[in-house]
DNA sequence: TGTAATTCGGATTCTTTTGTCATATTACTA
DNA sequence: TAGTAATATGACAAAAGAATCCGAATTACA
């Protein structure tokens, strides 16, 4: 019922290269250290991150991670799909989740407007808000 | 960020012991069949929602399963919290859950609220809503 | 007493998650 | 061009969790 450890270490690695000034560039060894991730498990979400489009990276000498959009532009729902995939509470309300019991069941609509509100809220707080917060 | 295939089966199994007629009971084969549920799977399952005192059960000849309570006083929330334990979006939203950095992180508060907002969700869906439907 | 049913506990299998390590690659700088 | 600082990547291991199966014990009815 939780998301990941890594989406969470995904989520705090973003605010923290959100907070830094525009156009400057943290390393993965930075952030790990001040954020408490083991450096190298950060390294691969990073990776992924960077994969997504959420993240901005260049390797060598004066390289880093900086964000590849504007705070406002990026979502929570954004870097936890990014890492964990869609979002889903139960089987049966996962995109392509076929319930093989009745399609009349009441339990369904259940998970699936809790997952909507769910999803509706992670989709509308973004980094910029989280940063004044 | 699923709920276990445990606690949808328990719900599954809960909401057609809920469609008997009162007094009526179940065995755990006879709902395991019907809800296509692991027969041995769903014994341990029905044993932990009678501890937890959701289900009355009886043993031997003509036993069976039957609500330990009225349906309008059984919630989704109970169900799930009996087999998964208390639901939590994040490490940090967890009863004892105790973020090592800031305390004002801005993040905690998200992950507490969508949470509340399914508790109180799942807590106000009971049983005897979910037969109507 | 025999049978139909549940209870209880352990063992097992499988997958996911988390984390480590070593190596390759890239780019800046002296 | 050599050195250094950074990301990229793939293999692997350890731990946890999920799903399942099995067998022995227990209960109660007929």
């Amino acid at each position: 019922m939780q998301i990941t450890r890594q989406a969470d270490y995904a989520i705090r690695a973003m605010l923290f290269i959100a907070k830094l000034k525009p156009e400057e560039r943290a390393s993965t060894v930075n952030i790990a250290k001040e954020q408490h991730i083991p450096t190298s498990f950060l390294a691969k979400i990073i990776s992924q991150l960077s994969i997504s489009g959420l993240l901005h990276t260049s390797r060598g000498a004066k390289g880093g991670v900086m964000l590849a959009k504007n705070p406002a532009e990026i979502s929570l729902l954004d870097v936890v799909e990014s890492i964990d995939g869609p979002i889903a509470l139960n089987e049966c309300s996962t995109p392509d989740g076929n319930c093989l019991l009745e399609s009349d069941c009441p339990i369904k609509s259940v998970w699936c407007d809790a997952q909507d509100e769910l999803v509706h809220r992670l989709r509308n707080t973004n980094f910029a808000n989280l940063i004044q917060a």
